[in-house]
DNA sequence: TATTTCACG
DNA sequence: ACGTACGTGAAATAT
């Protein structure tokens, strides 16, 4: 049996794998869909082949000989996608980790080098393959070296293997006539040019018949299509610079040593932190485990009786850093009921060696181990969870200042994630990776130690970042904030509510035959798809088409493509109402509790751009814009005794724009107070602040809201339906008057595009990695969301201020007044009535000076008997 | 599970 | 030539 060696070409296979794999990305930001498929087909073909030697060669970024030819022909090759090259480096340095051998050579491309080693490595008695996606190769098969051409065919990839005599069979030609064959009939990929007008069928015959360019060359008059004579004879230099071009150098003269390819064990710890850090979850599974986690496991105890359990409690009060996690029995109930579940125990670890799970049971009593916690929490030196505003539903924190969320602190470092549970930052921050179907008591150690063990880097992180002072002051506070709001919850008149739903439920009936009748059939009007049916095919309305899955039916392009149509005007009446109906009367019905009240969840750990978001049920997208909606706001009522009063902040972003960007024109026109949008129309249009026209006020209001989103003359023409040329004309004319925030956005994408990340004015980052996008579209995206996160996340800090500021005041004064909703720029609060004038004077009070600006900060306060009435 | 639509700031 | 406004969540239908 001979010694096999496996070559790779590196550049190759990234390509192949770069395009046929969708767009990944680790938590940094790095795009690593190539390198996950390199390492995919790679691990296939070892497995496959089981070589003695491995080695994966590179082409060196300087223009190689080859090339350079080529350039002085025609152009430059299109530069490789970014995506795709930052992406080289990191392969290197994982095949580096995993011990494997690479060359590249200055001089020589990669083809240059496998030519030469497949020579080299035949002449020593080895079998030879070759691992590339470029059919260029196949020039080199012999009867000992195969060329292997993998293909992603629906997400398997299939190998395509070439002998000599394969090749022959594929191509009528023998490895050595396929350069000639190249030579004649050019290869795009290649940058091979070949001779005009003559493609795969004429070079074939011509090659099988004649063998070499040159020997055709010589009867080229004898060549049978007349056609490709002429051309030969016209283009004769042209094959033979093709020839030179297609014709790899097997006799290269670089040094290599056989024996530094040897293949050792591949899957070393250097190896799997590499894995981790790309987030290649799947292929972790490679490595033998054992990695270091195993250490720390042998220090986990489970806990069953009340003398161990104190033992170790009364321990952890006298420690400087507690990790802890409270369970559920969740095998006791049905899925569905989970958080029905009973207190299963808790999870403690206040050093690397105590690190318990105490589970309730005969001797351990779930209100006296919760209460025995809520004393540790109390006294440790520091008091660390995973998502404790959630664990607040259990026990309650008497001192808040030591107390340390692990799941928000990893939300600051990188808000763009979906999910920031213990096994992501154990495997993120601790580099550690906990297996799926370890037992429960596992579970419960790991989450408390990875609390305790990655709080000190998560806040030694967060101070690198500088985001220690928002974590600290902001955050963690606002979490408190945010568990009385949800515990508050808002009354909501069930009664009122159904009769609002059945009213609709009426109407929605009632236009349901209307349409049907109009349309000539009976069709389900919510769906798209059917509904695209009828109106263009059946009804032959005209414009039709948009989106990938077929024709759009969304109400701005229904407005637009036919106003005149009576069933469309239905249509979207009919949308309104059982949208209505479907989300907020039934929607809101499902998540009224005992007491009358409708408790929604605030989190905090889901926008990007540092934003509360609402769910079970939305409250912040309660409708207003439309009057049949806006009713639906009487239903929100306050309780017996109590009063709501409504503050929201008057153009916040404007505001935080006009003092970021420090622009004059934009400060003074705030301070003038009065009509923002009519100032702006005025100084924009030139013309005087009385004489502005409503038409005029609004554009200018359009455009301001298109700065905020990060302006574009598309989206601006969108908005207000005129042509990009004269909403280009508006961003012009904006910018001519305000130079400071033009000057400001195009620092802010700088900036950006420098760092990968925007900052907020409190130091809140979002990452922007799109802005590394090669993709227009992509890029463009980034550009935007640059320039809006900034603003839109410091409007959310100064609002996330003032929400502590308000609450913590409701509390020091022993006030009945409760903080209910907040609405990104606009808070309800439910006011006691005899508390009614104080509840006002600290609402303008915490939401004006939240922050100090260079503009002030105004805010609009109204007071009613249900929400409709207090906006 | 993904897509479309639409409610809010 | 590309095809967009920024940030969310819920419901319904299609796959």
């Amino acid at each position: 049996m001979n010694d096999k060696i496996v070559l790779i070409d590196g550049h190759s296979i990234l390509n192949r794998a770069f395009y046929g794999l969708p767009d990944l990305t680790n938590a940094d930001g790095l795009h690593t869909n190539a390198i996950y498929g390199f390492l995919t087909i790679m691990f296939k073909i070892l497995e496959e082949e089981k070589p003695d030697y491995l080695t994966v060669a590179f082409d060196v970024h300087a223009p190689t000989f080859r090339h350079k030819m080529y350039a002085e022909y025609k152009g430059t090759r299109k530069p490789m996608a970014e995506e795709l090259r930052q992406q080289v480096p990191v392969i290197k340095e994982v095949l580096q980790a995993m011990g494997i051998k690479t060359i590249e050579s200055a001089g020589l491309e990669a083809d240059d080098l496998l030519g030469t080693l497949s020579r080299r490595c035949e002449g020593q008695g080895i079998d030879v393959s070759v691992i590339s996606g470029d059919r260029d190769l196949l020039q080199l098969a012999t009867e000992h070296v195969k060329i292997r051409i993998p293909k992603t065919k629906q997400g398997r990839t299939e190998v395509e293997d070439y002998y000599a005599q394969d090749v022959k069979e594929r191509y009528q030609v023998t490895p050595v006539e396929f350069i000639d064959l190249k030579a004649l009939m050019g290869d795009t990929s290649d940058n091979i040019p070949g001779v005009p007008s003559i493609g795969e069928k004429t070079a074939t015959k011509i090659i099988t018949e004649y063998h070499s360019i040159e020997n055709a060359h010589e009867h080229v008059e004898e060549l049978k299509p007349p056609r490709a004579a002429k051309a030969l004879k016209e283009h004769w230099d042209m094959a033979v610079m093709s020839k030179k071009l297609a014709t790899i150098n097997v006799n290269a003269d670089f040094p290599y040593e056989l024996e530094e390819a040897r293949l050792g064990n591949i899957f070393t710890e250097e190896a799997y932190a590499y894995f981790q850090k790309l987030q290649f979850k799947n292929l972790l599974s490679k490595f033998d485990v054992t990695a270091p986690s195993n250490q720390v496991e042998s220090a986990f105890c489970e806990i069953k009786q009340q003398s161990a359990a104190e033992e170790a409690l009364a321990a952890a009060e006298k420690a400087a850093c507690v990790g802890a996690c409270i369970f559920k029995n969740t095998e006791d109930v049905l899925p569905l009921f989970a958080d029905q579940a009973e207190i299963g125990g808790i999870g403690l670890c206040f050093s690397e060696k105590d690190i318990y799970c105490i589970r309730t049971g005969q001797g351990i009593d779930a209100s006296w181990l919760l209460g025995r916690l809520e004393e540790v929490a109390e006294r440790a030196g520091r008091f660390v969870m995973f998502d404790l505003k959630q664990a607040l539903e259990h026990i309650k924190i008497r001192r808040m200042e030591n107390c340390f969320d692990a799941t928000v602190a990893a939300y600051l470092l990188n808000p763009l994630k979906s999910n920031y549970t213990y096994e992501d930052v154990a495997r993120e921050q601790l580099n550690i990776i906990i297996e799926e179907k370890t037992e429960n008591y596992v579970k419960v150690c790991y989450e408390a130690f990875t609390a305790y063990k990655a709080s000190g880097i998560l806040w030694e992180k967060l101070k690198e970042c500088q985001m220690d002072k928002l974590f600290a002051e902001i955050e963690m506070p606002l979490l408190f904030t945010l568990c009385d709001m949800e515990r508050n919850g808002v009354k909501v008149e069930a009664e009122a509510l159904k009769f609002y739903g059945d009213q609709l439920g009426t109407k929605i009936v009632e236009l349901e035959k209307e349409i049907y009748a109009d349309a000539g059939e009976t069709f389900n009007i919510n769906s798209p798809k059917q509904l695209g049916v009828i109106l263009f095919e059946n009804m032959k309305i005209p414009g039709g088409k948009k989106t990938k899955t077929g024709y759009s039916t969304a109400a701005d392009v229904l407005e637009k493509l036919a106003p005149d149509y009576p069933i469309i005007e239905k249509i979207l009446e009919y949308r309104q109402y059982s949208k209505l109906k479907s989300t907020y009367a039934d929607g809101l019905a499902n998540y009224i509790c005992e007491d009358g009240r409708i408790r929604s969840k605030f989190n905090q750990t889901i926008t990007a751009t540092g934003r509360i978001s609402s769910t079970e049920p939305n409250l912040q997208n309660i409708p207003i814009r439309m009057e049949l909606g806006r009713l639906i706001r009487k239903v929100f009522i306050p309780e017996e005794g109590y009063v709501f009063v409504d503050a929201d902040y008057s153009q916040i972003e404007l505001r935080v724009l006009a003092h970021c960007s420090g622009d004059s024109h934009l400060i003074d026109a705030y301070k003038e107070a009065k009509d923002i949008h009519r100032i702006t129309a005025s100084q924009v249009f030139h013309t005087p602040f009385e004489e502005v026209t409503d038409q005029q006020r609004r554009n200018a209001k359009a455009v301001n809201f298109g700065i905020v989103y990060g302006i574009s003359s598309f989206g601006l023409s969108q908005d207000l339906s005129i042509t990009r040329k004269e909403a280009a004309k508006y961003i012009e004319d904006y910018f001519k008057t305000y130079p400071g925030i033009k000057a400001f956005l195009d620092d802010t994408v700088k900036h950006a595009k420098e760092m990968g990340y925007v900052v907020t004015l409190f130091g809140r980052r979002r990452p922007v990695p799109e802005l590394a996008s090669s993709n227009f579209m992509q890029r463009s995206f980034g550009e935007r969301v640059a320039m809006n996160a900034p603003i839109q996340g410091t409007a959310a800090d100064i609002m996330k201020i003032a929400m502590i500021g308000v609450n913590r005041r409701l509390k020091e004064n022993q006030m009945k007044s409760r903080l209910v909703l907040q609405v990104h720029d606009e808070l309800l609060i439910e006011a006691y009535k005899p508390e009614l004038d104080d509840v006002k004077t600290i609402l303008r009070e915490e939401m004006e000076q939240a922050a100090s600006l260079d503009v002030p900060l105004e805010v609009d306060m109204h007071t009613g008997d249900n929400w409709y009435e207090a906006k």
